[in-house]
DNA sequence: AATCTGTTTCTCCACCTTGA
DNA sequence: TCAAGGTGGAGAAACAGATT
């Protein structure tokens, strides 16, 4: 049997043909609600897998008004099952099957949830199931955009810019003969392979539409696609993301390892940002003796400045949210919407690193929360019963 | 198990707007 | 004036729940 913990050795993406499906397929809820899973995730950590929200909150955001509603819903997802078969030669060398959601829990007002170890692993490099994209395939909330993103992502390991024909486009996303139109095909299809690509994978992609002429309303023929540049790694890429800070300092270094552990330690100790202030208030401060520098900036926390006005208004969003819950859910929203519009723009995605989200969720009546690293300043305010107040600044540098 | 009934989702299209 | 861009909605299909 394959090796599901560490399937390096089978050179595996060249050697194997595979495929990946569920017994029964997953409605629109069903998504929705595992996408508020793979948000929890990225505070998951190895001790405690487990994920957990109060009930009221998962009600509201399913629209269920009873805990036996809920439960139904529970028991049938937990029947859901994904299937995968791997083939070398054509021929099939293993396959299986797990279950998405091994259990839930009601107990005292919360509902507790334990991913598949399948699906956990997926999100660690060199598993099987990462190599599976098991998931993307589970979070992803079209088919199609899996498919999309295991045809693309491997064409953009030596390039930056990929070019794909309409006629083949159309075959990868299974849409060869509907939407004629491109229009509703863009819509329909395109807009929604990618905005999933860019919400649950690292890679941050975007489209030109290649057209006959010049004109700006020559049919269009191909889609030319771009990979603008990495986000930092996924929720659960700490090693990535230390590897990034690392870079920043390396040519200033002696023991690169010795500093390597050390930012790997704050970033799980404290967080991204953490590591990322002070990294920066060193260069800025300090020329010469950096990695002692370094070290006392990481100990005292002194790149923490005080706050400034270089930040303007971005977004502002005043509405009545029943819960913090469901307020979080909306400032992820705009988070990601500020990702997408501002150009190079990827810092709002470290904010996953941190426990930034653990602490919108506590948040209590009339509660104030201000945040500010040195791109982004967010500023909320809760209100149970009347409208809460969010608010986004972006530096002006940015 | 078969039927019906109301709801959601998918696909396509008529019609309108926009800009070269 | 033309074709692409955009909107809303019709009709079909799929689905879920209730009833027989």
């Amino acid at each position: 049997m394959l090796n599901i913990y560490n399937s390096q050795q089978f050179n595996f993406l060249k050697k194997h043909n595979f495929s990946v499906f569920t017994n029964k397929s997953l409605n629109k809820k069903e998504k929705k609600f595992l996408k508020t899973l793979y948000i929890s995730c990225g505070i998951i950590d190895k001790n405690n897998s487990e994920i957990s929200y109060k009930t009221e909150d998962i009600l509201s955001i399913l629209n269920y008004d009873s805990i036996a509603r809920l439960e139904k819903f529970l028991n049938n997802i937990i029947s859901k099952r994904v299937f995968y078969r791997i083939e070398e030669d054509n021929k099939l060398l293993q396959n299986g099957s797990f279950g998405i959601i091994n259990s839930y829990s009601v107990y005292k007002g919360k509902v507790y949830f334990l991913l598949s170890e399948e699906i956990l692993l997926s999100f660690v490099e060199k598993t099987l199931f990462s190599y599976l994209k098991i998931d993307k395939f589970i979070f992803m909330e079209e088919n199609f955009s899996y498919n999309l993103y295991l045809y693309l992502i491997p064409l953009f390991y030596n390039q930056k810019e990929v070019n794909i024909e309409l006629d083949k486009l159309k075959n990868i996303l299974n849409a060869e003969t509907s939407y004629e139109r491109f229009y509703d095909f863009e819509k329909y299809i395109l807009k929604k392979a990618i905005e999933d690509i860019v919400t649950f994978s690292k890679y941050n992609l975007s489209y030109y539409k290649m057209k006959t002429g010049k004109n700006i309303n020559n049919k269009v023929t191909a889609i030319k696609f771009i990979l603008n540049n990495k986000k930092p790694g996924n929720y659960f890429d700490v090693k990535y993301a230390a590897n990034e800070l690392l870079n920043m300092v390396k040519s200033h270094i002696t023991n690169i390892n010795e500093m390597y552990e050390l930012i790997l330690l704050y970033i799980v100790k404290r967080n991204y940002d953490y590591v990322l202030l002070n990294i920066k208030y060193v260069l800025a401060n300090y020329t010469d003796n950096i990695e002692k520098h370094l070290k006392r900036a990481l100990l005292y926390d002194l790149g923490n400045t005080e706050k400034t006005d270089k930040y303007t208004l971005y977004v502002e969003d005043i509405a009545h949210f029943k819960t913090p819950f469901i307020l979080q859910m909306n400032l992820w929203r705009h988070l990601n919407k500020v990702s997408s519009e501002i150009p190079d723009y990827d810092d709002v995605n470290r904010l996953y690193y941190s426990d930034f989200f653990k602490k919108i969720i506590k948040l209590k009546d009339k509660e104030e929360f201000d945040f500010t690293n040195d791109s982004v300043r967010i500023f909320i305010k809760y209100n149970v019963k009347e409208e809460s107040i969010i608010r986004i600044y972006i530096h002006k540098e940015v």
